[in-house]
DNA sequence: GTTATATTTAACCATAAGGTTTAATATCCG
DNA sequence: CGGATATTAAACCTTATGGTTAAATATAAC
């Protein structure tokens, strides 16, 4: 049983907060990659995105499976489901604000 | 126009990062609050409170009123908008894996 | 067995983060 | 005006973060 308490969500938001650990979560969205597939595309040492890797890793987002010298990486979204409950709940506040818009636009005069 | 690029995504999801700053946003989700009203829940300075308050501001995600002597507060959950997007984007994938797991409940003994 | 490939570890550096205390600023109140 | 209240600013400290390079480890391949 997978618990959402604050130090899971501390972490996912953290791996979140950067773009390139969130470019690195679009790619294993698409297949499964090695740590030197994954750094590829960056411009940064492997060393600097083995970090990062590991960071997600910690995070619980990867899953990674040794195979001789390669780590496979693979995706793992799950702890993303506590992160998207806990924004959810304040998609009301977001929602309200735009009725409010709407409703100033269908009166645009009525402040004036 | 707002859009939900890198910088946004990497200061909302700073921000959110934070167990703090995530209860500020629960408390401003009841009323609008002061500063100090604000950093009292929390066993730490005014100074550092004030500080959490600046990185959700910074973040969008708080708007400051300022009244006489006092800051009043509000939630602006806008922002959150687009981290929500961004999750969504991988529901399918701990949709899948619920699926699969479900798929091995239901036939225990077909892997071994 | 030696060499090449994949990844990590170690040591280091600069800057950011999160906290403190003390001082400054702004506003309200008598 | 002078004192109390609300908030910020400045200076400082410790640890985390994101990056580097060089060395170590493990596996593959010739």
């Amino acid at each position: 049983m997978v618990k959402y308490n604050a130090t899971n969500l501390d972490n996912l938001f953290h791996a979140l907060a950067d773009p390139t650990r969130r470019s690195m979560l679009q790619a294993l969205a698409l297949q499964n990659l090695s740590i030197g597939e994954l750094a590829e595309p960056f411009e940064m040492s492997l060393t600097a995105a083995s970090k990062h890797i590991r960071v997600l890793e910690q995070a619980g987002l990867i899953n990674r499976q040794v195979q001789g010298r390669n780590h496979i990486c693979e995706l793992n979204a799950a702890p993303m489901h506590g992160g998207l409950e806990w924004i959810q709940h304040y998609q009301r506040f977001w929602n309200l604000q735009l009725d409010t818009l709407e409703q100033l636009l269908q009166k645009p005069d009525s402040d004036s």
